[in-house]
Formats: structure tokens, C-alpha cells, sequence
DNA sequence: ACGGCAATGTCCGAAAACCGCGAGACTCTG
DNA sequence: CAGAGTCTCGCGGTTTTCGGACATTGCCGT
């Protein structure tokens, strides 16, 4: 009589210059958690949130993503665009995250056009919550928006990281 | 940019004495749900519970689950109790759905029996309330939980077709 | 015999709190 | 007066919280 299996999630763990990262994909090789080795609790936290009773292995990511991961922090900024990833989420965070994705490296954007441009321009707070909720981090480049006035506001890996990230991708800021 | 693919999940129907069946697996082979066709809003809730962002497409259930199907209304009461199942749930829904799958077809337990198999003698409504958010009927056997004094209670299918089970393996009621 | 009640884990709905914002009004300096 | 800080408030989706309801049963008082 087998009973239920619960869904095999794999850690990885990589070195970067702002720090160890630790990187979980699933069979499929989509990554399904991305962040700070420091904030390895609040990972946990959205990873079951969106997987709700998953089982995590450390092992090594697929090499495509390593490679990504890598070439990125070696100065690639765009390698990240072609991974794929999978989240959960409501429909207004999927959305945002999605439109996330369209920012270019070496861009910004802020809040309010975020919210634009899922078509909820006043759903601004909203927004900067669903940016803060994003799993998957750099992939998904929450660190690209910033206040309408320049300031960056917040990150959920510390702003030191956020300015080292926007200064790698050579954006204005 | 490929964005978050969701899980993609096989629907079947299958034509049973009691009426149409959905049958629902998944890339593993493994049933996530199995309802009758008239609740099929209730199956999708449990399912969306269990798990979030899934997709749904209609097709064949592996041959294995189907024969097994078949073979149990065919008069081959054991004939699911190899087939395995994969659900999310509480740790004491857990429970529950794992003590139903070791009464034998042909017998029944009550609800204070049931609470007392998981450990929890005190639990009996509780345990009530786990069966009926069972999301793999027949398979995993809420059907032969009864009332203390013999009554049959409730049955999210109507408790025609708990009666009907019940007569099908053969058991005293 | 019959009706009422307590114990238990979870879901459901409603209400309230929470924010990685932004615009506008206000103050306080040079 | 210009300009930069500060404060206040409204925005809207999500999360948290809280109060019921339930596929029961054994006990207690009448």
C-alpha cells in the first residue's frame, strides 16, 4: 500500500560575490527558490508556501542554471533571462512577477509603473508587497524597482545587495 | 523568458455502476484525485488546495490505474489497494487518509475507532470532518467509516453510493 | 430512553491590520 | 521665495485573526 510521496526539491548551494546563495530547482529543472544564504528561514517560509509539503535533498542544480547563475556574477547580466522558473502565487503576484521579468538589466523602474503595467496603476502598495514576496530572486529582478524619487527603499536581502546588484548590471543609479 | 510553467495533471472518466468517475494523475502516475463526475466542483476545490497552480488536461489515467478501476467495480474489491496515491494535507489529515487505506474491503470501523488509530481517541469529530476532505474516493476507503451504532452518516458522493460500496465488498451491513 | 453538552482539528467567511508607495500639504532653512 | 525634509492620508491585494460549523460520541441528568 504506498502512500503519498511527497514532491523532491533539490538545494544547491553557490558562492557569489555578495555572498553565498542557495538555489532549489525541481525535477523539471525550473527553479523554484532563489536567495541569500542569511535569510535561509524566510526561503523556507515562501518555498512552502507555494509547495506546500515538499521534500528538500542538497544536490547540484542543473547545469544550466549553475552556468547561468555563474556567467551572471561574472558579468554576463543577462544570462539569467533565458531560466525557466515556477512559482505559485495569486494571480496578482504572478502577474507581477511576470512583469518583472520584462525589465531589462541595467534598467529600473518604479513602483507605480509596476503597477501599471500589470493594469492596476493604483494597486502601488500592493505591488511593492507582491515585489517583496518574489521566491526567486535576481531571476526574477525585484531588485530593478526602486522609488518613484530615485530612493531604493527596500529589498528583501538588504540594500547593500540591491545597490551592489543595480551597480553590476551598470544601470544609471 | 520562459515563465512559470504549472504542473500539468491528466483528467480521465471512467463509466462505473454508480456513475461517471474522474480520475485525475499525475507525470508520476500517482492519483491526486478521484471523485464522481456530479461533484466535480468539489474535487477541483480539494485538488486546487492540495495542490496550488495546476493545470488540467483530459486524457488516459495510466493502464495501471484504469485496470485497477475497473477491476474493483468488476468484482475485485482489493484490486486499488496497490495503487498509489499522492495528496497535500495536514499532518493529522495525513493520518486519517493512511488509516483508512489499512481497513480491509469488506469491513468497517467507526469514527471513534478511526480517531483512536491516529492517536488522537478524543478526535472523533475532527476525524469525521479529515475523512470527508478525503480527495481520492474509494481508493483511500472513507466509505467504510461509519457511525457507532451502525447509521452511515454522511458521504460527500450521497450516501446511495456509500451504501452501494459498502453492499459491492461484501461486508456484514 | 431522551436531550444536552463537552472535546477536537480543520475549513470558511468576514473583518481588520499590514505594507519595499506616492502625492500633496506643511514646515524650516538660507 | 525656492528647495529640501517631514507628515498624513488614500490606495489595493494579501495575511492574519476570530468565530462558527462539522460525515461523532460518551456521559450526565432528567
Amino acid at each position: 500500500m504506498p502512500d503519498a510521496q511527497p514532491e523532491t526539491l533539490t538545494l544547491d548551494r553557490r558562492a557569489t560575490p555578495i555572498g553565498e546563495v542557495l538555489l532549489v530547482t525541481d525535477a523539471d529543472g525550473a527553479v523554484r527558490a532563489l536567495d541569500f544564504a542569511d535569510y535561509e528561514g524566510r526561503m523556507l517560509r515562501l518555498l512552502a508556501r507555494h509547495s506546500p509539503g515538499f521534500r528538500l535533498v542538497e544536490g547540484q542544480a542543473p547545469r544550466i542554471v549553475r552556468t547561468a547563475v555563474d556567467a551572471y556574477f561574472g558579468g554576463d547580466v543577462d544570462a539569467l533571462d533565458g531560466l525557466a522558473v515556477r512559482t505559485g502565487g495569486t494571480v496578482f503576484q504572478r502577474r507581477v512577477w511576470a512583469a518583472l521579468r520584462s525589465i531589462p538589466a541595467g534598467q529600473t523602474r518604479s513602483y507605480s509603473q509596476l503597477a501599471t503595467a500589470v493594469g492596476s496603476p493604483k494597486a502601488v502598495r500592493a505591488a511593492g508587497l507582491a515585489n517583496g514576496q518574489n521566491p526567486v530572486a535576481m531571476i526574477v529582478p525585484c531588485h530593478r524597482v526602486i522609488g518613484a524619487n530615485g530612493a531604493l527603499t527596500g529589498y528583501a536581502g538588504g540594500l547593500e545587495r540591491k545597490r551592489w546588484l543595480l551597480a553590476h548590471e551598470g544601470g544609471a543609479a
